[in-house]
DNA sequence: GCGTTAGACCTAACTTAATAGGTTAGGTCG
DNA sequence: CGACCTAACCTATTAAGTTAGGTCTAACGC
């Protein structure tokens, strides 16, 4: 579980993520809007993700239907790592200063907070 | 402003950023313990990234010291705007529940939150 | 049954990244 | 001054990513 996927295999994954699995052709429709990729582009990419484990696949019919191994918080988690060895907590509060989250998650992150607190009282570092 | 970076530019990048800005030489020192790297080779690749706009140099006597352009933040947000376009917020809220954070870290959001709201006591969405 | 379609599978060209060797030239010290 | 060190600069090789063309075959409609 290596694999730090590239760019356009971000954009694959993001086509499975969204719609949890997906022939060559599903993940293909959606992606030529944006990019023009040829079809055999894309089965040619899928079909490496398979070998690198980013995907999986299972047979249906004649066509193979792909799932992605990883999840969105995985590939991110995993690459903020390696931005941020173990600072992640900087990082957070990074993003809570630069992006503009509704009111709603704000809230969420409140009560996220108050249950944090509740599983260790105290402790001045992180605790795994 | 285009350019990603590949794992090997961010260890570069990390220790540029660590350090403010360095000399091959400094680079080199911090990252052959465990890389084995050549010098050579950091060189090199930091000419590209160099050419590429990810650090700019100085001269200062006969040595280059290299300072890089983009934050840590900068190149994490844009990294987490590929994956989750938009949705932030959602990898936010991810990110509190998976990482462990010191209660230090956690009243200092808890205070970031108090702000971000007084700046828009309501707006069910984001605003720009 | 036979042409057409849709899919997998193979191959190959071209691009970018990663690594390191060789060359040259400015400085330093005995 | 001449050997030596250091650093930039240039060049080459290998590996990985990206793209797409070609072939083969199973199924589908007429």
């Amino acid at each position: 579980m290596e694999n730090a996927p590239t760019d356009r295999e971000i954009e694959i994954l993001k086509v499975l993520w969204e719609h949890g699995e997906g022939s060559v052709r599903d993940v293909h429709s959606h992606l030529v809007d944006q990019t023009g990729l040829h079809f055999n582009t894309t089965q040619t990419q899928m079909r490496i993700m398979d070998e690198k484990g980013l995907v999986t696949h299972r047979r249906e019919g004649r066509t193979l239907i792909y799932r992605p191994v990883c999840t969105r918080e995985q590939v991110s988690a995993r690459f903020l790592h390696k931005v941020y060895d173990g600072i992640v907590g900087d990082l957070v509060l990074n993003m809570l200063s630069t992006e503009k989250l509704s009111s709603s998650q704000l809230d969420e992150i409140e009560t996220m907070i108050a249950d944090a607190r509740k599983k260790k009282p105290r402790s001045g570092k992180k605790g795994k």
